[in-house]
RNA sequence: GCCGUCGUAGCUCAGUCGGUAGAGCGUGGGACUGUUAAUCCCAAGGUCAUCGGUUCGAUCCCGAUCGACGGCGCCA
C-alpha cells in the first residue's frame, strides 16, 4: 500500500496523461462535456476533469450505435466515463486527442444556464455552477496553495495552530459592527477577530495561529469586503512590532513561493506574469504613516495628520510598487485601543498595516500589544467601550503579562492579489456579501 | 449609512419620438465523418420587474416599491 485513498476503478486523470501520452493503449477517462460539437456522423466534446481537459472524438462505428446516440444527446456538464486510444493531432485543442471505443453517460445535464453570454447577476445566482468554469478552478487551486504555503511555514516555525470560538461576547475592535445572534436565553456574536482569544493562548504556547472565519456585518459595498472571510491571525510573545512585521513579510513570501511553485499555469491562465509573484521577497518596504502623509501631499492629496488613508490614498502610494508596503505608526486615535503606544512618538501606535502591491489594498493589519492595564482601560473609555465583556481579557495583563505583537491577515484579499482578481468575491467559492447569502 | 446605474424571450441585448415587440446565443426538429464559442434550414418561446398615476391608449412619460450591480465610508 502507498498510503493514497484510491477512487473506485483506475481512470487516468486528463493532465496526467497529457505530460505523460500513452498512445498505444486503450485509456479511460471520467468527467464533464465542457463543449460539444456534433456533425453527423461524428462528436467532439471537450472533456474536464479536476486537472485540465482534452478533446474526444465519438465516431459512429467506432462503438455500440446506443454509445454513440447518447454522446449525441449528451448536453454540456453531462458527466462521461469515456474508454479510448489517445492520439497526437493537431487539429485537437491541446494536440492530443481520445477517439472513443466506449462513452458512458453517468449523469445527463439539463441545459446549461451559463452559456457564452453571462451578466454578473446571472452567474452569481449560479455561483454553485460557475465555480465549474476554468477560472474559477483556478482561483481555488491557487487559494489552496496559498493556504497551504501559509500552514508550512508557520508549522515549520514552529507555530502552534489553535482553534479559537466563533461564538462571542466581545465586539473585538469596538467600531466594526457584529452579526448578532440569540444564544439559548443570552445574546452572543458571530467572531469579527480571533485575536483576543490568540492573546489568551500564548501565555501557554507562545506561538500561535488560526485560520477561521470571521464576520463583518457592516454594509460595505466594495471590491475588497466580504461579511464572511478567512482570516489567517497569529499572536506571539516576547515579540516587538519589528519582529511582527519580519514574521508577516516570511509568512506572506512563502505563500507567494508556494502557489509559484505550484500553479503557475493556473496563475498564468488567470493573468498573473509568474515574474511578478518572484519578486515577492523580504524585505517588503516600511514607511511611517507620518512619511505617507507627506508623500500624499507631495501627489495633490489634501490630507493632513490624524486622518485615516482611504481607498484613493492607499491605491495612490501602491499602484507602482512591486512588493508589498508596511505604514507604520498610525496616529492612536485612528487604531483600535489595544495596540501598544510608541513610546518614541506617543501620538502614535505600534501598528503596521501591510498593503499588497498595484494597488490592491490593505492584507494584513497588526501591531504590539498594548500590556499596561492602565492604559488598556484609558483607551477603553476614550473609544466609550464597556468593560463588562471585556474583564477576561484585562485578567491577561494581570496575571504575567509579556511583550506580545500579532496580525490578522485576509486570506481572500491576498487570493485577489496574487490572482489579480478584480472582485474579491471571486476570492471565495461562495461569497457572502451585503445583498448576498444565496447560493 | 451615503451617492450612482440598471431591470424587455432560458441567456445577452436592440427597439417603440406613447398605438402591446425583434436579433444573436441556447433549446426542440432536420442536414453534414474533423469541429475549434462549427455551419446551414425550420420551429417553439414574452402580463416588456411590481404597484400606482397621466392618457382614448403606457413596455416607453411620472411616482413609489422590490431586486441587482458599481463607488465612498468602515475594516482583513
Amino acid at each position: 500500500m502507498d498510503g493514497r485513498v484510491h477512487t473506485m476503478c483506475p481512470a487516468s486523470h486528463i493532465n496526467d496523461l497529457l505530460k505523460e501520452p500513452v498512445l498505444d493503449l486503450d485509456v479511460e477517462v471520467r468527467g464533464w462535456v465542457h463543449r460539444t460539437r456534433s456533425s453527423g456522423k461524428i462528436v467532439f466534446d471537450v472533456l474536464r476533469d479536476a486537472t485540465g481537459i482534452i478533446q474526444v472524438t465519438i465516431k459512429k462505428g467506432n462503438l455500440p450505435d446506443m454509445e454513440f446516440e447518447s454522446a449525441q444527446m449528451s448536453h454540456i456538464e453531462s458527466s462521461v466515463i469515456v474508454r479510448g486510444r489517445m492520439f497526437k493531432d493537431d487539429r485537437a485543442p491541446g494536440g492530443y486527442e481520445i477517439r472513443a471505443s466506449s462513452f458512458t453517460l453517468v449523469g445527463t445535464s439539463a441545459p446549461y444556464p451559463i452559456t457564452e453570454y453571462q451578466s454578473e447577476e446571472l452567474l452569481l445566482d449560479n455561483r454553485h455552477l460557475w465555480i465549474r468554469s476554468r477560472e474559477q478552478t483556478a482561483i481555488m487551486k491557487v487559494k489552496a496553495s496559498l493556504m497551504k504555503g501559509a500552514r508550512d511555514w508557520l508549522n515549520s516555525n514552529e507555530f502552534y495552530e489553535v482553534t479559537p470560538p466563533i461564538f462571542t461576547q466581545n465586539a473585538c475592535e469596538g467600531g466594526v459592527t457584529l452579526f448578532k445572534l440569540k444564544y439559548f436565553d443570552d445574546q452572543a456574536f458571530l467572531s469579527q477577530s480571533a485575536q483576543m482569544y490568540l492573546e489568551a493562548l500564548i501565555f501557554s504556547l507562545e506561538k500561535v495561529y488560526a485560520i477561521t472565519p470571521s464576520f463583518r456585518a457592516e454594509k460595505s459595498r466594495t471590491t475588497r469586503h466580504l461579511t464572511e472571510f478567512w482570516h489567517l491571525e497569529l499572536e506571539e510573545a516576547w515579540t516587538d512590532s519589528k519582529l511582527n512585521m519580519e514574521i508577516q513579510e516570511n509568512l506572506v513570501s512563502a505563500m507567494v513561493a508556494k502557489a509559484v511553485e505550484e500553479r503557475s499555469e493556473e496563475l498564468k491562465l488567470l493573468g498573473r506574469d509568474v515574474a511578478d509573484l518572484k519578486e515577492i521577497v523580504p524585505p517588503f518596504k516600511r514607511v511611517t504613516y507620518a512619511q505617507m502623509i507627506d508623500r500624499l501631499k507631495q501627489k495633490e492629496f489634501e490630507i493632513e495628520w490624524g486622518a485615516d488613508l482611504g481607498a484613493a490614498e492607499e491605491r495612490a502610494v501602491t499602484e507602482d510598487e512591486k512588493v508589498p508596503t508596511f505604514v507604520t505608526n498610525f496616529p492612536r486615535e485612528c487604531k483600535a485601543f489595544y495596540m501598544k503606544e510608541d513610546p518614541d512618538d506617543p501620538k502614535t501606535v505600534k501598528c503596521a498595516d501591510l498593503l499588497a502591491p498595484e494597488g490592491y489594498g490593505e492584507i494584513i493589519g497588526g501591531s504590539e500589544r498594548e500590556t499596561d492595564l492602565a492604559k488598556l482601560l484609558e483607551r477603553l473609555e476614550a473609544n466609550n467601550i464597556p468593560t463588562e465583556a471585556y474583564q477576561w481579557y484585562l485578567d491577561l495583563r494581570k496575571f504575567g503579562s509579556v511583550p506580545h505583537s500579532g496580525f490578522g491577515l485576509g486570506v481572500e484579499r491576498v487570493v485577489r492579489w496574487v490572482c489579480k482578481l478584480e472582485h474579491i468575491r471571486d476570492a471565495v467559492p461562495f461569497p457572502r456579501t451585503v445583498a448576498r447569502v444565496y447560493p
